[in-house]
DNA sequence: TCAAATGGTGCACAATTTGTCCAGTATCAG
DNA sequence: CTGATACTGGACAAATTGTGCACCATTTGA
């Protein structure tokens, strides 16, 4: 039986009954998490199972798209980015968000966009290298077709840095197959 | 005061001078982030370059914390948190920003949160299963001590997923010491 | 109740990769 | 000129990976 990564699809609908995770799933994930460089051996021996299921195990969460890649995870503080900020987007609605999306997009300090509740309304996160820098990445974002008004707030500390764990941790699982 | 930021030190004057990255640090960084389980050997193929100096510059740059991390990314949608929402919330300032930022990292759901310009302002990240299941989270973020008030706006889709990439394409760099 | 399917264990083997060495060379700054 | 730094190319042992196999336990369904 050969490992098909693409025989499971992530809208299979299949797999909505599979979307929850093991507890060693969790551990995995967690062991990964914490120190991410660990090869496939070097977690069997910490989880304490076959060096066989732990491959398995990350095959079907990358398989499911649990596991969506494995970073690297730049920061842009480190590449001099050092104003984070939020913006949010008032767009004329006849278009569509597609078109001010694509020209968010070639924006690179845009580093992610979400269209939200409200109005026609997007809500982006953007980087910049000073606040005179911000100025720059905003009047750009207003250049964009479709924009009509913008209003942003900026980042000034970051008490809780994104994570993912918790939730790991927390979701609700299946019966622990493991025992 | 100190918060566990330590992972983005723009203050740590070492910093300063290593602020910037090459073009084969770019590079590197954009195949690791295409093929991210490729192995050290691999990408000295692909970049055409020694393998001692991909080792070399991979370990620079994880010293200078440009990157951070190697994932895995866990995707919270595949975990069954379908629902994303950023929300605002109006903190009481006598406290300051702590006790609540504690709170907060208390909540599995809170996903990133950080202080905001204006008022005594937090922006957080959340998700949750459902919007009924959002209404649970958001009461637990209600209750936290110091909370006055939330305001929230659901991301109903996300055009623009998180990245780095064009950013690191983009970054000034030091003249190219690989020519 | 039996048989198939599924998932885990242990083992084994070849091929690849890693972790380190090293010597030689080129470039840059003082 | 000299030292410091960075890259190359090669070498080696040790470790890891990819893969296949036989076997056992549990679950499922006929």
């Amino acid at each position: 039986m050969v490992h098909n990564l693409s025989s499971i699809s992530p809208s299979n609908p299949e797999n909505l009954y599979t979307m929850t995770i093991d507890d060693l799933d969790a551990r995995l994930i967690a062991l990964l998490a914490a120190e991410p460089r660990l090869g496939v051996l070097e977690c069997s021996r910490r989880l304490g199972v076959a060096r066989g299921t732990v491959q398995a195990r990350l095959d079907r969460l990358v398989a499911r798209e649990v596991i969506t890649g494995f970073g690297p995870d730049v920061s842009p503080v480190a590449l001099g980015y050092d104003v984070t900020a939020f913006i949010t987007l008032e767009i004329r609605q006849v278009a569509g968000h597609e078109p001010v999306s694509d020209g968010l997009a070639r924006i690179p300090e845009v580093l992610e966009a979400h269209t939200i509740t409200g109005g026609g309304d997007l809500l982006c996160r953007v980087v910049a290298r000073t606040n005179a820098d911000l100025q720059r990445v905003i009047d750009r974002i207003v250049d964009v077709k479709g924009v009509l008004r913008t209003s942003s707030v900026i980042a000034l500390d970051t008490p809780v840095p994104y994570r993912v764990l918790p939730l790991v941790a927390d979701v609700p699982r299946h019966g622990s197959r493991s025992t």
